[in-house]
DNA sequence: CATGAATGAGAGTTCATTCAT
DNA sequence: TATGAATGAACTCTCATTCAT
């Protein structure tokens, strides 16, 4: 995917345009998140979709595009999620908190979306990163405030950061992707993440 | 990758054998590295191994077969650098220190173990699976063996394992795979990553 | 390109009607003489034309169609440039001078053209045949004419009038078309020409 | 076809392989010749030569390479033809004549060769150059060799070589390709050719 | 007449795998 | 064991043409 900087934007024109638009991108991202992006094929989309092969390329460029598309859609819908999932919380450790179990819940009702920003890493890349660098430096943002409000420590930066977005990503796969019987709950995780990273690990 | 329960080994009975089977899999850690599982083509990989395409088959059932066996390869080879790097160390956050700087020195030359093994998860989800467990497992024994020390909370499981490897998987990801231009040092990340692991965040 | 013997005209009714003719007609001689009749699309086509694609068939039947009548369009082009630039020459053998002067200048200036009508052997074989045979009859007359004039030899007939236009042609081919630095110009070509014409190559 | 600068040439390593290059190209031969090239489809071709369609890409990158390779074997049975054709004659007349004989029945028995050298000015425009270039450069010759000879006048040139090379190739499309009932001969063709080309036109 | 979405047959090409030598 | 030719299923993408509005 040598994304050509140039990127058609392919709008539709019409109303009947703009949802079978909308269907091709529901019937890929159920593609997708099943088979992968390697696997998953556009005739299968559009078979999904209910639309000719040959429309899909009235709204996408190509496997790609779509691909690409849909990452950008995802990774939208997890950030918020996790905006929705803070909204009522002030204490910055509680939003932390919520923000985890919020993503616990989300990724739960939503594997597809987990398998394809991940395997975003090794088909578009850049989409990959930008979605992580996004979230990143919305969690510094977060960190800067708890230090403001005198609850968190003030050195926390961007490596804080990466350290906690990295033990959501973690519990999110362990525990909301490939969930078992007897694990924990999503709030027991929150809670013990929570702790964790309030109060770390010394004794 | 439907990975038939059985595995054929394939081992070489001469040492001619033995070492072409090497060249091939030294080839194909570059060839993956670099391109990635489905760029990778069979063909690319025999003419870097400077063997004939059907030499191929005589060591390996398929494509899928190599890969397997190269995550297997590189899972190994991290988790004995992990090894080396804490061999020193006998203070319990010490080691985890110790752990998360061989790390990201390791991962920074390294660069297509991290790629391979985290394409795993879309090409041989068991192995990717089988390599995180692994090391969530170990990292679990070494917080056990914290709180016995007394240097630890004594509630320590699972989840803090878990949490504690996607810090550092991310951060090597972050600090080690993008490294750009004025990050800190594996060390200075290191060194914040311990302080937060050890006292959390609060202020 | 099966010519159903049957050609439906799709005579536009109103003036607006034969003026996106004409622009379609226009839009059509650019595509196919910059992209040649494989690559050029009806969709660029209209796109040049500033119309719908679905008007295209509002005017033309198919692809061929339009190719077709474009060659017709051209043919007529050529021949009554042809007669353009013979119309002030009375002695015969000035009149072929003056014919290849006018044809080398005038495919000098509509590259398209020739390029038209010479796919037309591959596209429309029917449009290309008849198209040389008119001019090769043509040029026939006029040796006939010379003859019955006394200047010209009184046996020349079909065989000499495709010598000479092939002559013409090819010499269209590499000095109009092909033209390069340091080649002579159109007039010392038709000088050439004619001499050769007039006296052979015999010492 | 933007002829990449670099061409592979897949030169086979066995018998057997060029035998089954050698089949590949004799269909396509047939094949480019009866449909034209763009009508030409690989599946078509390898289903004459008796071969899988996979094994088209052992011997040919592209549909346009094997094309190419098409044109060049051509060109130089083209040029073999007419060198035959002329090997006993020494008056260089007659060896003009004996070209254009030799070129006429050359084209009649093979038809298809005429035609895909015709097609490569849209397919591949640089061996059409080259083609006509190539033989436009020997005709020069030859009329250089004759005016030494004392039998052609001396200022003859590109120009004179360019007119005759036009006048044998539309006489073989017209005579030979097109030919028809009650049409001359090649050989009395060639000999009112020659004639006009001898003495021109003049009373 | 104009519009642009929808259609689907068809093409070229790739490459993992097999097989004869 | 080594070689490289042979295989063919499968895939992405194009585009002339049709159709509903």
């Amino acid at each position: 995917m040598d994304s050509d900087t140039i990127e058609s934007p392919k709008v539709p024109r019409t109303e009947r345009g703009r949802k079978t638009q909308r269907k091709l991108l529901d019937a890929a991202a159920i593609e997708f998140g099943e088979r992968g992006f390697h696997e998953a094929s556009i005739s299968s989309i559009t078979r999904r979709a209910g639309v000719a092969l040959g429309s899909f390329y009235t709204y996408f460029d190509s496997k790609d595009a779509i691909f690409r598309a849909l990452v950008l859609d995802m990774s939208d819908a997890v950030k918020s999620a996790a905006r929705d999932a803070i909204a009522d919380e002030t204490d910055p450790l509680a939003i932390e908190r919520a923000a985890l179990g919020g993503f616990l819940r989300f990724a739960s009702e939503h594997k597809e979306i987990y398998r394809i920003i991940d395997e975003a890493e090794f088909v578009d890349p850049e989409s990959y990163r930008a979605h992580y660098e996004t979230i990143g430096e919305r969690i510094a943002q977060r960190l800067k405030a708890g230090a403001k409000a005198g609850v968190m420590r003030s050195d926390l930066g961007e490596v804080e950061a990466w350290a906690l977005m990295g033990m959501n990503v973690f519990l999110g796969l362990r525990y909301a992707i490939w969930n078992r019987g007897g694990d924990p709950t999503p709030e027991d995780v929150a809670k013990a993440a929570n702790t964790l990273l309030a109060k770390g690990i010394e004794a």
